[in-house]
DNA sequence: CGGTAGTTCAACCTGACGGTTGAATATGGA
DNA sequence: TCCATATTCAACCGTCAGGTTGAACTACCG
């Protein structure tokens, strides 16, 4: 539906970005300090965490040279909303199921 | 971490394949029922429905020509999990902060 | 001022993804 | 048997995402 949750669930479909985030949980981090456990570019992975920014899952703050990223967790509340959604209706759907059924053999 | 939930974060990355699944949700569905909202040809939707089918999401069951998708809830877990694991360590770590300065206030 | 550390910008390459079209396969029905 | 329906297979194509490298920019420090 929203075009904003399509950039976020994009952003989440990448391990790596995954795995910046959940270091992020950890605490804030300057860039280099997030792409030092990668076997990537440090360029690479600044192209990541613009990813993350522009899904608003990450916010950036100058101090002089040295950005520091912290966590933004407040998009993911729609993934899990989505998600758990899905979940729901099946179960509630299964429930209906299982109430039909449960009728039927009554009244047979 | 795991290579399944990367599968499973990639498939449902794609906004047509979220749509899919909402429309799993309302119960099981033919490939061609399936197909019958979406603006692109049946051979795109037939390719998602395959993504969704190897990420454990679709399960299809074949009955003559007609294959029957229903919906398979059970990997969004994972995802559900993920997310609201950053949300929570997130919010516990503002706990923890709240919790620090209230004590250096009283100190004080 | 000069050098170095932290970060981004720009250009480029490659592979995969999402889509198309056309043919093949298999089942159902007259 | 013949035709239509349901679906996939195979080949192809354009775009874009993720990675690299090299240069630029800005701020700190001797």
């Amino acid at each position: 539906m929203n075009y904003r949750s399509d950039i976020v669930f994009a952003a989440v479909a990448d391990p790596t970005r995954r795995a910046i985030l959940d270091q992020l949980a950890r605490g804030p981090a300057r860039v280099t300090d997030v792409a030092a456990p990668f076997a990537m570019s440090l360029n690479a992975i600044s192209k990541h965490i613009k990813v993350l920014e522009r899904a608003g899952l990450v916010r950036r703050t100058r101090r002089g040279r040295e950005h520091t990223l912290a966590l933004e967790p407040a998009p993911l509340r729609e993934v899990v909303r989505w998600a758990s959604k899905l979940e729901q209706f099946w179960t509630e759907r299964l429930d209906r199921m299982e109430a039909f059924f449960a009728e039927k053999r009554k009244r047979s």
